[in-house]
Formats: structure tokens, C-alpha cells, sequence
DNA sequence: AAATTATTGCAAATAATTTGCAATAAGGAG
DNA sequence: CTCCTTATTGCAAATTATTTGCAATAATTT
């Protein structure tokens, strides 16, 4: 955590942006959810100690500047911190409980570099949630 | 088409959905529509023939039926046509156009059944986008 | 420490979504 | 086919979300 506030220090200055106590602030949100935000999402996590207008303006010029990464799903954005502060992986959940666990399989990410491509596109990104039920839960369910 | 027409019709009566001017207008929309639409486009497309209010209600009440499908992206809804009218599918989408192609593909099915079950869930579902940039617009990015 | 200028907060404009209610019309019964 | 019931609609207005202009503030550079 430290070592990513300090990958966040260095990539303002290099971008030119100001390093200022709401852009932490949104840094800090972006570092602990596990997940892509939605801005009111981040302005509901931020607290009332930075202004809404201005989670808009920094997100949108952080995300200018590839420090924070646009996830374009339809016509609204989410964000997430961008390719220099996280590894890629994915999320298997159980829909009772909401334990995850990480997946990693080479055979995925290839997968979908196949489609991506046949599809016409230049790879950029993927999103993928595997849902089911655990074992405990599933014990559960039958008492 | 006309098929389609016909599965419509069926799935409203079975619902208990009344079959109204408006319903067919925005099932019409998205017949045509080779995406998913976000409640705005629907609105758009229908045009002034609908009041805005009533394409809100009606897409809400078609998906709780499930004659429409939500695409979840994140924390705003897209809305196609449900499983009765296409098999089950995943998307690849442009992410500077929006530009969207089905994929159909066995493997990927099969692959994430196995992960799941390797992480230990029973399989329920699963979401899965794909993204990436077109050919046009990569074109339009060099210029 | 002073100067420069990006950033912020606020107020107010604009856009998107939801809700209450009275008028309308779809679908079933006769 | 006509009547009845009640889901559906359109409208106005409330709520919620996003954007913009501007003057005050504060981060950097020297």
C-alpha cells in the first residue's frame, strides 16, 4: 500500500497534475474498494471533506492521464486505478456469502485475446465474474 | 422477424403484460438495435410517439418478466432482448464507439464452468464482457 | 517567501430518473 | 360487439445526477 502511494506520488508529478488532499483522498477509495467505482459511488465514499464537482473534475483529468482507467461498460464510466498500480487478475464469488476467491488461468486470458481479436478489436481490456454457490452455503441451504 | 414478432406477443399474454402501441414500439427498437441500449437510446429511438416516463415503466416491466434481459455493466442497465428471442451469448464492445458483437463460443462456456468448480462453487452464473478498439476507430485515433 | 496558475467550492444551469394522479385503453366476461 | 375492470399512459412536479462560470485558495517553481 505504501509502495502504491508512492507509484501515485511519482505519476502525478510526471502528468503535471497537482498533488492535492482530495486526490489522495479519491486514491485512497480507489486503493481499498476491489473493485471498479462509479463516480457517486466515489463522492459517497470520499465524504463530505471533498466538494462533488471537484470528484468529477479529478477524476476526469486523472483519468486523462491514464492514472486512473476508464472501464467504458455502456454509457456509464467506472474507474479504477490504472495498469501501473494493480496485477490483472479475476473474481470467482459466492452468491451466498460474497467470499471470492482470485482466478488465474493462461488459458483464459488466451481465450479471450482470441475472441477479442476475431471480433475485429485490438485487445484492450475484459471483465469476468464467475458466480456460484460454496460448499458451506450449500450445506446450509439444505438444513 | 415476424418470428420474433410472434414470441413477443406470446411471452406478453403469458406474463399478463398488457400489449400495447408503446411495448411494441420499444420491442421494435431493440429487434432492430444489433446491441445492447441503455434506457436513453430506447427513448431516442422510440421517439415522441412515447412519452420517456413510460418507456422507464415499460423496460422495467418487461425485464422483470425477463421477456427483457439487463445487461449489467457496472451500475447502469443495458437492455436486450431475453433469452426466448437469442441464445445465450456474451458481448465484445468497442470501447470508443460502442460498437457491439455477440460471442458464442463453447469453450468459453466450458472453460468457466471448470473454473468455477475448481474454485469450489456450484455454478450459477457468470458475467463476462469483452472490450476493446476497432478498426475504424483505431484509424480515427493515428489521425 | 513571492509569483504563477492549477485546483477548489459554491451557486446555479442543465440533464436524467422517479413519483402521484387522473384520463385512457387493453383484455376478459357476458 | 359492448361493458367492466384495472393496467397503462401522459403530464406535472419532485428528486437525483452532471456540468459550467467564476472568484477564492493553495500547490509548485524560483
Amino acid at each position: 500500500m505504501q509502495n502504491l502511494k508512492e507509484i501515485f506520488v511519482a505519476e502525478m508529478r510526471r502528468s503535471g497534475l497537482r498533488l492535492t488532499e482530495n486526490r489522495l483522498a479519491i486514491f485512497k477509495v480507489l486503493v481499498e474498494a476491489k473493485k471498479p467505482l462509479s463516480i457517486q459511488e466515489i463522492i459517497l465514499a470520499v465524504g463530505d471533506g471533498t466538494h462533488f464537482t471537484t470528484v468529477y473534475r479529478s477524476i476526469e483529468a486523472m483519468a486523462e492521464v491514464k492514472i486512473l482507467r476508464t472501464v467504458s461498460r455502456g454509457f456509464k464510466n467506472l474507474y479504477e486505478l490504472g495498469e501501473k498500480f494493480k496485477p490483472h487478475h479475476h473474481h470467482a464469488t459466492c452468491e451466498k456469502c460474497g467470499r471470492t476467491m482470485e482466478i488465474h488461468d493462461p488459458r483464459l486470458e488466451k481465450l479471450m485475446l482470441e475472441l477479442t481479436m476475431r471480433a475485429g478489436l485490438k485487445p484492450t481490456t475484459h471483465q469476468f465474474e464467475l458466480f456460484g454457490i460454496c460448499r458451506k452455503c450449500m450445506k446450509n441451504m439444505v438444513k
